[in-house]
DNA sequence: TCAAGTAGTGAACCGAGGTTCAATACTTGG
DNA sequence: CCAAGTATTGAACCTCGGTTCACTACTTGA
């Protein structure tokens, strides 16, 4: 009976698997999707460009991966902002700053998640993920229209219009390279107007 | 003394680099930039692949082009709407309809100039446009502020903001084919709150 | 050590689509 | 009609980066 897969060898795939990964996203996060090649990620993961197509069946999928694990620990981080007591304002407040702040802290990774041109398929998990961001916000809006907080509004266009504004507000900054130290403020402000909540 | 550039010919020269222009515009209501390769505008402005490159340097000058007139189409009606006479609840209602019910009349186009991925040569004439909206809406926000018709507030990152919750709420109608009876009033309404206005 | 089988390699391949250019068809003033 | 110059053509070219695959190097259990 001769070769099986072993625990160990499993072990240094997964490794390989990861360094493959780690090394798309310190890619993306130093000159984003653009300048990312198979050949670019290979050496920045040691080893040869055939070795990425035995994890990934093609460039897409390593892309969309990357962009689906970073995306969804900043979905986290909103949905965990989302999810602390306070009043709705106070909970707003919290998701925008917390959204706004996490991307000025990495912009170059903030701009290809939120606005750099990609392929379709990255394209499509995008979308994916503003549903999530405005799923977070069109349960808080729901729930507070419901016991009457805010005034009568549809959540999901509200929900859709507090995730455009956030990324459009964000993303000259991001270009820039920095905000404003007025613009954080300015833009929890605006999306706390928007939804008709009390400061 | 042979051939001169007749103003005949010249006019010949102009009507073809229009039809081209057309066409490309044409193509892009239709299937957008994925579908629009340089053979398919020739075929569809009746002439070969060869000509396309006497008009314009490169493909990206083409595309750059369209989109520039296109937007610009789109901008001056918003623009025209900001400049009617009324308190600046309606004349940012006015504008946010007039953005809304164009965009949604050509959804396919609409898609193109807002979000679809494209080159980033086009993609950089892109935000130049989002800018011409966000001063539209900036001077607005601006000389309301002044008059004491709105709260404080940072004009640019409330322009900003609002030019993204109207992009953002129109990306998934636009995908859908059309948007909810709702939708355009419910954006209205979100706009005139997230700038403090009263309705 | 060995046979069976898998992971890793990287140079070669390849396709799609933008771009070129030698050849052709026109246009012009005389 | 002609010579000089221009517009048009479209098939061939080129590029470039994703993808493949024959080959090598390992790993495994007996």
């Amino acid at each position: 009976m001769p070769y099986r897969r072993t625990p160990a060898v499993q072990e240094r795939l997964d490794a390989t698997r990861a360094s493959i990964v780690e090394a798309t996203q310190a890619l993306v996060a130093e000159r984003g999707y653009a300048g990312c090649s198979v050949a670019l990620v290979a050496a920045g993961a040691g080893v040869a460009t055939g070795t990425v197509y035995r994890h990934f069946p093609d460039k897409a999928a390593l892309f969309t991966e990357v962009f689906r694990v970073a995306t969804q620990r900043e979905v986290d981080a909103v949905a965990a902002a989302a999810a602390a007591p306070g009043t709705v304002a106070e909970r707003v407040e919290a998701c925008v700053s917390t959204f706004a702040r996490r991307a000025l802290r990495a912009p170059r990774m903030a701009y290809a998640l939120i606005a750099e041109p990609v392929d379709p398929q990255v394209e499509a998990e995008r979308l994916t993920y503003r549903r999530a961001y405005r799923d977070i916000f069109a349960a808080l809006i729901d729930d507070a229209v419901t016991a009457g907080h805010l005034p009568a509004q549809d959540a999901q266009v509200s929900a859709a219009a507090v995730v455009g504004a956030m990324a459009e507000a964000l993303v000259v900054p991001l270009h820039a390279g920095a905000a404003s130290r007025r613009t954080v403020p300015e833009l929890t402000a605006f999306v706390v107007r928007s939804i008709g909540a009390l400061p």
